[in-house]
DNA sequence: TCCCAGGCTCTCT
DNA sequence: AGAGAGCATGGG
């Protein structure tokens, strides 16, 4: 088991398996973090900056409190999960344990419900580049300045926006859904923290009411914000995948931990053609 | 330049 | 219920 130690505003996190930065940060899942020149990783998350690097095998956090750490990151990296027992599990299929080794550093970040639905009703028809350009002038609009960067906007922020004003980040034809989903959200229609508690069929059904969500970004929410690692998006990388390695279908392996398994082959499929 | 992107809505059968 | 066009924008 990995183990935490605070000393001189730093937290080392040793010992800590299945946990790559690179692979974790730049997948696909959030579209927040870069990578200084230097392989420091930055990023904002819950409102707070902080900076990841390794040091002797370690990997260190710098910007964060130790009740930073124990309230929010360690949540956020999900570093209570064991994922080399999932990975044994899951790797009963050759197929998915080629692509399970290919990716084993990736941890499922828990991401704040809103961010998530935001930022995958973006991803529609878009490409990672772009999302993540989209998703900064969100936040360099409309979020709060702190020392690192900007926070992302909060629902409540957004629904108080015309499409004019939402018309600097560029998000093209989107934008009237990410408004409709901050209306219901800001509003209390739709309380996306009590769906993590809700079953994971009427959670998407609640989802897929707000106008731009459908099945896959439902999903991507669910999986990413929502703590339903179940759920199991399906993009266009991973419908290629599924037809080049499965024959269509969904590896039968991927039922509890559908979303992590997802995210192994799309990262695997990615990277390999 | 042209194709396509972590899809969805709307319309027409 | 299922198929197909259209959508805003810009990265590669």
């Amino acid at each position: 088991m990995n183990e935490i130690n605070f000393k001189n505003d730093k937290i080392y996190i040793t010992n800590v398996k299945n946990f790559d930065l690179s692979q974790t940060l730049d997948c696909g899942q959030a579209f927040r973090w870069y990578q200084k020149n230097n392989g420091t990783w930055c990023g904002i998350a819950f409102g707070k900056y902080i900076e990841l690097f390794y040091e002797n095998s370690s990997i260190v956090i710098t910007g964060a409190t130790e009740n930073d750490f124990n309230n929010v990151w360690k949540e956020y990296f999900d570093l209570d999960r064991n994922y080399e027992q999932i990975i044994e599990e899951v790797s009963q299929n050759p197929t998915v344990a080629k692509a399970a080794e290919y990716s084993s550093g990736i941890r499922l970040l828990n991401q704040e419900p809103w961010e998530a639905l935001c930022s995958f009703i973006i991803s529609q028809n878009n490409n990672i580049p772009r999302i993540k350009g989209i998703v900064e002038r969100l936040c360099e609009s409309f979020g709060s300045k702190i020392d690192g960067g900007y926070t992302f906007p909060s629902a409540q922020t957004i629904a108080a926006l015309t499409l004019d004003d939402l018309a600097v980040i560029r998000s093209g034809f989107r934008a009237k859904y990410i408004l409709d989903a901050a209306i219901k959200v800001s509003s209390g229609e739709i309380n996306l923290e009590a769906l993590k508690s809700t079953d994971y069929d009427t959670a998407r059904n609640i989802l897929m009411s707000i106008k731009g969500v459908g099945p896959k970004v439902a999903d991507c929410v669910l999986l990413y914000g929502l703590s339903h690692k179940n759920a199991f998006p399906r993009d266009v990388w991973i419908n290629r995948a599924l037809e080049q390695m499965f024959d269509g279908n969904i590896p039968d392996c991927a039922k509890q931990y559908g979303g992590i398994v997802q995210q192994y082959i799309f990262h695997y499929i990615r990277n390999n053609q």
